[in-house]
DNA sequence: ATGTTTATTGACTCGTCAATCAACAACCGC
DNA sequence: GCGGTTGTTGATTGACGAGTCAATAAACAT
């Protein structure tokens, strides 16, 4: 039962079944079948509208990068000096549709796929890039020069707050994950 | 050429390969047969040994956290005040043989196995009470219920920036990382 | 010498999976 | 209603990899 038009919903459907799948497995070690039937179509469909499987895979990346920048770009838009800039970028770095169990599972194993695809790694080092620049241009403002390590650590400790609510399955909270993170800031720009 | 009492010599020439395998692919999807060429034996000789790939797998992280677990002890025996043993616990765990190209990307890895493997779980789980322990240990006489937090930030940021080591492949420079995370905490004990 | 244990492998089985293909079904413009 | 485009699948292919096994060889025990 053909309908018109279904490539973009057909995409969308793979890329949000490859999400839950790997979330679920957690691990890249999923078939394509695995994750046509559960976006209701059969593997065969999945390679014609994808091509392959790393296909499938980085457009799934590119998907979580999408919403993820465009939760960090919310959250900035509210904020009206340098300070609140910083803390824009950390709060949206723990949205609730980015911080989800699936979704950091699935961010664990990108970086992972990261390490062993050139597309992926590409992929991923503009999502650094973007997060590096946004907290300098808040973090220059106030403290200048330090603002390199400031921003490195930072970086760094989302990252680890994210491995860690990976391994805690969903255990972790996410309002507790973000204060941690924007205590660790608070602390930065006292000294 | 069968040698007597090769077992020992076997088993610890597959956990190097495997380590350094996986390093190599940046992915746990390596085969058997790629290990076991690597440490100069047949894959039947393998299996012979550990009985499936997973108890390869489980073995080369077992060595992987003996080696940290001796590491940072080595460094707390020098440690004379509280403050002193928590900064040889982060002193410790960016000491030279953890962090390695090969054994930092095994690590990831391993994570990742962790989201799929009760066995590796519960491994993980070991490292990580006994991290939080060893930074408690020193932290609760100098600032006492504030401990459980900054433990907590100091885990997430070691965590961190192995992370990020990883991705940067052997790029990051140790004594720069250790330096960042110290720096946080001297930070922590300020406040 | 002979039997037992340990070491070792090449060849094989069996399952799995990415990718392809041939065919079929609905919709469109005309 | 017909040719082309788009959507869809079951069946198939071809490769690869984990795990097994039978067979061989050295060391050791007695």
């Amino acid at each position: 039962m053909p309908k018109l038009g279904a490539e973009p919903i057909r995409r969308a459907a793979l890329v949000k079944a490859t999400i839950e799948t790997v979330g679920d497995a957690g691990s890249l070690d999923v078939t394509v079948a695995q994750i046509a039937r559960r976006a209701g179509m059969s593997s065969a469909l999945a390679h014609h509208y994808f091509g392959s499987k790393e296909q499938i895979f980085l457009a799934a990346m590119r998907s979580i990068l999408t919403l993820y920048g465009a939760e960090v770009r919310g959250a900035l838009a509210t904020a009206r000096n340098p300070r609140e800039r910083v803390r824009a970028v950390v709060i949206g770095s723990f949205a609730a549709g980015s911080f989800r169990g699936e979704a950091i599972s699935a961010w664990l194993n990108f970086y992972v796929l990261a390490q062993s695809s050139d597309a992926a790694r590409r992929l991923l080092g503009v999502y650094q890039s973007r997060l590096r620049s946004n907290l300098l241009c808040g973090l220059r403002p106030i403290i200048g020069a330090c603002a390199e390590t400031v921003a490195e650590g930072l970086g760094a400790l989302i990252d680890g707050v994210y491995i860690r609510a990976a391994l805690a399955g969903g255990m972790l909270d996410r309002q507790h994950a973000c204060n941690m993170v924007l205590a660790h800031l608070e602390k930065e720009l006292e000294g």
